[in-house]
RNA sequence: UACCCCGUGGUGUAAUCGGUAGCACAGCAGGUUUUGGUCCUGUUGGUUCCUGGUUCGAGUCCAGGCGGGGUAACCA
């Protein structure tokens, strides 16, 4: 069961670490934390961060809290904020606690004043030109600004009255006052407060100044009492900001550690990019079930807990890597296996005609098999599913002149049609420019449900729908949205160059009854095809509609590729 | 050219106080099978980036190289 979290914690230098500080009395209780900015939807990297995180938590019996990073309203939005809680819940995920950093903004202001105070903030008149201009370089110090060494009372005055609303938006901001000439960009007078007249989501017109990211989030988590504060790598060398404001606050300071972010061959996760896919059309929207968001994935059928325990299974390290589709498809596979329902489909059709069917191929004539729901779990039960004289095949399923590694149906060859009967080919129509438009046969009725009484065996099953009874649906078969196992490394806006103009086919499927009952939100195997996601937002009532989720492996089509 | 981080089979990830490379996926080969699916078994791949050093012994420690990534937003 890949989808259980372990029974022991893995070992990683992040678990080895929280363990390290239990036994040693520094941390009580762990409590970890997932702090998107409501700025957008969540993706599969997240997924990956939202797991670490509240796995954690779990396994050493601590806490989780899911906190808005909500320091910037110029482009968040409420939405978002539903989104990324529905989505965390998607995935499985219960936090012990609801946060939102701009509920600290008054806690933050205070603590600015005490900054100002001791001398160690001031505010600053040069615009953002300037003070970019002023911070140096990689190789080169900055210089200070002239307002450096305001008096502690003037940057008071000062600070107060740009929260007050007396300065324009962009004219002031407040500085930590630290090193102009530090080797970390990150610490030569870092920004904590822009002037910025906006209205937030949360705080309404209540602000005109907002905090930075640096400024809010180490205090963030001291608040809540973070004890190991985990993010991604490029936070790395905010890590000495982040523990130079707590010690210059003299507040408890968490212990934040960097991972690397995860990367899947074929899958974007910079939003920048995933934003151009969407206004550029060339998908649908964020739940376009080939993006990798979130909602994405799980219109394509991903199940969240296949999502999960690929996110456990590929750990943690501070290494940059990517990881293979394939592992991700193994996992989506291994669930999907487990609890998808079986059922026939037909996506490319070719008609069978059984000649000696009892009343001709055509006639009323029509018997019920049973079928297996779930050959992998007998609990899952039978149905009955009409067997008549005319059926559609797979057009795969038949060759006219069968290389020698091909078993299903050909001239002569005998078959079995899964639940069925055993059928021999004797013959093809064509039309005018020598198309088979069918294939014709006998079936043996001695083999009612497939199996022969004489032990005879056959070398292949096909999957069929009784042509009078198939339910016509609409039909997604998708492919990976880039041609290229690495989209990301074309930079700019050539990496839309590198989109897989195949990777959404439609097709109406020709589905066995059953079908037509089927309801958003449900993952069915269409046997020997792909697994298949009945959309929960275009089915309609008796019309679902298909997304293939991924495919079943596939031994013919591989060995036939690697010729 | 500054600072920080990282470097184990194709891809990822493990390896208690340093003890002689494990696991998963992928690949390959068999077996089972009313899905060429699943399952089972076997198996190919690694001079653990390089060079030196410490040691009876190093993927694990030290030094120097090489290679990769990150960082200069009033974004997070």
């Amino acid at each position: 069961m890949n989808d259980r979290p372990p029974a022991e914690p893995a070992s990683d230098f992040i678990r080895d670490r929280v363990r390290a500080d239990l036994q040693s009395g520094r941390v009580q209780q762990v409590v970890t934390r997932f702090p998107p900015e409501p700025n957008g939807y969540l993706h599969i990297g997240h997924a990956k961060a939202i797991t670490l995180s509240f796995s954690i938590a779990q396994e050493f019996g601590g806490r989780c809290h899911l906190r808005m990073d909500d320091t910037n309203p110029e482009a968040e939005d409420q939405e978002y904020v539903d989104a990324i809680m529905a989505d965390v819940r998607w995935l499985g995920f219960r936090w012990d606690a609801m946060y939102y950093a701009a509920d600290y903004f008054d806690q933050l202001y205070a603590w600015a004043e005490q900054l100002v105070a001791k001398g160690l903030a001031y505010v600053d008149d040069q615009d953002a030109e300037t003070i970019s201009r002023h911070r140096g370089t990689l190789t080169s110090p900055g210089t200070d600004s002239p307002c450096r060494n305001r008096s502690p009372a003037e940057n008071l005055d000062l600070l107060r009255r740009m929260r007050a609303g007396e300065f324009a938006d962009g004219s002031r901001v407040l500085r930590a006052r630290i090193d102009m000439a530090h080797s970390n960009l990150n610490l030569r007078d870092p920004v904590m407060y822009r002037i910025r007249r906006l209205p937030h989501q949360r705080t309404g017109d209540r602000w005109c100044i907002y905090p930075m990211y640096d400024w809010a989030h180490g205090q963030s988590d001291s608040i809540e009492g973070i004890t190991h504060s985990l993010c991604t790598l490029e936070f790395e060398h905010h890590r000495p900001l982040y523990d130079w404001f707590c010690d210059a606050l003299g507040i408890y300071k968490p212990q934040q550690i960097e991972f690397a972010r995860l990367n899947v061959t074929y899958l974007l996760t910079s939003k920048r990019k995933l934003l151009q896919l969407v206004e550029g059309g060339h998908v649908d929207g964020w739940d376009d079930p080939r993006m990798p968001t979130l909602r994405g994935l799980r219109r394509r059928g991903y199940p969240a807990a296949a999502l999960v325990a690929f996110c456990r299974h590929v750990g943690v390290a501070k290494f940059n890597s990517t990881h293979e589709i394939e592992l991700l498809e193994y996992f989506v596979r291994d669930h999907l296996n487990r609890v998808a329902p079986r059922r026939m489909a037909v996506l490319d059709p070719l008609r069978l005609v059984i000649e000696n069917w009892p009343g001709g191929p055509g006639g009323d004539h029509v018997e019920h098999v049973e079928a297996q729901n779930n050959p992998e779990d007998p609990g899952a039960g039978a149905r009955r599913v009409p067997f008549r004289g005319e059926l559609w095949i797979e057009r795969e399923d038949f060759l006219e002149h069968p290389p020698k590694d091909f078993f299903r149906l050909a001239p002569g060859r005998e078959v079995r049609l899964r639940y069925g009967y055993f059928v021999t080919c004797t013959g093809v129509d064509k039309d005018a420019a020598g198309h088979v438009t069918a294939v014709r046969c006998t079936y043996d009725p001695a083999t009612r449900g497939g199996n022969a009484p004489d032990g005879r065996k056959v070398k292949a099953t096909i999957h069929w729908v009784a042509v009078a009874d198939a339910v016509d649906a609409e039909v997604r078969l998708f492919e990976h949205l880039f041609t290229d196992p690495d989209p990301a490394r074309a930079d700019g806006g050539d990496f839309l160059r590198l989109l897989n103009p195949q990777s959404r086919r439609v097709v109406t499927g020709r589905c066995e009854p059953a079908l037509a009952a089927a309801t958003g939100g449900e993952s069915y195997q269409f046997e020997r095809l792909a697994y298949f996601y009945c959309d929960h937002v275009d089915s309609r009532p008796g019309a679902p509609v298909f997304h293939r989720t991924v495919t079943l492996k596939d031994a013919w089509k591989k060995a036939q590729k690697a010729k």
